[in-house]
DNA sequence: CTACGATAGGGAACGTTGTTCCGTTTCGCA
DNA sequence: TGCGAAACGGAACAACGTTCCCTATCGTAG
């Protein structure tokens, strides 16, 4: 409790470890940059100059590591749903402005949006970090546009994001592929005629 | 030339070669209900009670292993969008059905759309004839209700059973995801104001 | 019925992955 | 300046797809 911190134990970590700690950050991001999240975690380790055991005491799994490399912009995207929702015209478009949000952010990361939602145990982790960081987020936008009458009242946000997260697996890469327009299709879907 | 046949030489393969590309099919068609499409191949190669090199003889790749256990039902589905849309009332109702008909397989095959999704080179041949075979038939039925102007005209038939098959991924044990829904509302998408 | 050559098979071996282990190095404090 | 704990590096392990090579089997010609 000296700390002004959360007041958990927090033994300040000794100098190297944390110089590793963000080295080993800016050599993920780079390496998952060109050749997505998946790639080796050697390759990872030699970018970084450092041994692979020490990419697992600082994360103790690979989702993991892509959590903390990702983690400011999930958690910029959750921030934006209520923004959005209080300076947007309706709520439908707010809900599709948020969800075009989450999509630019997934098809920009090689492979994050594969990784997401693999059934691979280890990935369990990233899985429930995305999912519990977004899902009332986006849960709090369908409410609003529900209630509006813009939309139908039995979406469920868990399903909507899943089903988002995979419309944009394999987005990156292929030019015939544009999740883009997928998911506004099935944004369009849920609408209800007036 | 000589045989009946397409024409190639088709040197009738031993009798004991046959059996196990008959037995392999089946051990293959087993586990893969139990284990999943990815599952090893020294599991299917046990089941069949023959060697891993057995398995590679008959099936250069994984791929052409899991094309051949589910020819069959792909091929029925190819053919029975023609059959749908002369038979429905109207094309953008065939539409539906046909695509329901694609999700249903996909989400009884454990882990099929996952595999058959990702970038991973030597699963490019099942990719490669899930969407020959069946995006032609998608972008008939496309067409036809684009052209009785229930849904709109620019949709694209491969990206659109791309973005229906990645709806399913993990469709399978998760009870909180229905696929069909969320295809359901992305068809939905589809259509025109009239 | 037998012997031989081509065909097919089995399982060890290879290369690549994620992950763990352990002996060594380095840091930070007294 | 010395010492214990923390952190490190890379070898080691396990699991995977795939390939290789030697052996067993099949089908046929004599």
């Amino acid at each position: 409790m000296t700390d002004g911190g959360a007041g958990r134990a927090a033994p300040r970590k000794r100098a190297d470890a944390r110089r590793n700690e963000r080295t080993l950050l800016d050599a993920a991001a780079a390496v998952f940059v060109t050749s997505g999240v998946e790639a080796p975690v050697r390759d990872i380790a030699a970018r970084a100059g450092v041994g692979v055991a020490t990419i697992y005491r600082h994360f103790p799994t690979r989702a993991d590591l892509i959590i903390a490399v990702y983690r400011h912009q999930v958690e910029a995207c959750a921030e934006a749903g209520p923004a959005l929702l209080a300076g947007v015209a309706s709520p439908y478009a707010a809900l599709g402005r948020w969800i075009n949000l989450f999509v630019d952010f997934l098809v920009t990361k090689h492979g994050l949006a594969a990784v997401l939602h693999s059934d691979d145990a280890g990935f369990d982790t990233l899985h429930a970090y995305f999912l519990d960081r977004l899902v009332p987020v986006c849960a709090h936008l369908l409410e609003a546009a529900a209630a509006s009458g813009e939309i139908r009242s039995d979406v469920d946000a868990l399903e909507l994001m899943r089903g988002v997260g995979n419309l944009c697996i394999g987005a990156d890469n292929d030019p015939r592929y544009d999740a883009r327009r997928l998911v506004d299709f099935l944004i369009a879907g849920l609408r209800l005629p007036h």
